[in-house]
DNA sequence: CTTGACCTTAAAGCTGACTTTAAGGTTATT
DNA sequence: AATAACCTTAAAGTCAGCTTTAAGGTCAAG
């Protein structure tokens, strides 16, 4: 079975070489075995995880919590687990899509109101920056 | 007039007062004038400025874009200018909101599809993490 | 047998928006 | 006169998630 060193690794999954070395330090990669002259060698899995957090990290997850769900997979832990962490991820987004919807409401408002015209003094939407309670 | 030491600005606007200084140092507060003793006297307008300055960012304005509102402001500038500024801003905020919603369609289906029973191995949640293309 | 493309480490630098630390000077109260 | 509660500056530290730099060692091609 093929296996990698380090930049092959990296260019397999888009990732740079650093930050393959970046993710074993902060333990979501495996150390791998070195050969004689201490290059880092891959097994085929580290492919498939490294994709797992590059994937995770396009979907928001943060290193922190893709470390949490790499370790229960390492140790075949509880599906609710893997349930709760999503489940709180799920919760975070939702709260900051509301946070920016309550934003885009506002601002899109006062910039409808605002002519474009004239000088900035008087205009809506600095006023409604300036006058938010 | 009522005039304020940083200690007092600070109190009236919620922020600390290294963070008046800080935005002193960025150029989104305006030197003040000095006491005898070289304590900071700020006006009135002061309050009113860092206010627009935390409320600003409450909307989810950088420092950066806030700078870009005050220094039109002080110019008293194009209304036109102050909409663009606006109006890039909202495009950012809409691409955001899109993205995570994005993101929140999948998570909140593979969430459901999860039983939350049983070993991690298969979970519907990992997998579509593991599998996403 | 040398050039260049790879690999190694540790440490420092980046962004944004501050906070913390250090080392002092001033003002108000007791 | 002492103490606390303010104020001053400059510089370093914080968070995440890397990137960049420095100073090398190794390996394949020509």
């Amino acid at each position: 079975m093929k296996s990698f060193s380090i930049g092959e690794l990296a260019i397999a999954t888009g990732v740079t070489t650093q930050a393959v070395r970046y993710y074993e330090q902060q333990e979501l990669m495996p150390m791998p075995r070195r050969t004689e002259s201490n290059y880092r060698r891959y097994p085929q899995e580290a492919v498939a995880r490294l994709h797992f957090i590059v994937h995770a990290k396009q979907w928001g997850f943060t290193l922190e919590e893709i470390r949490e769900l790499l370790w229960l997979q390492d140790a075949n832990g509880d599906r609710a687990e893997a349930k709760r962490i999503a489940g709180e991820k799920l919760a975070k987004i939702r709260e900051q899509i509301e946070s920016l919807r309550r934003i885009e409401a506002v601002l899109a408002k006062t910039f409808d109101e605002c002519s474009g015209e004239g000088a900035v003094m008087g205009c809506p939407i600095v006023e409604a920056i300036a006058e938010q309670s």
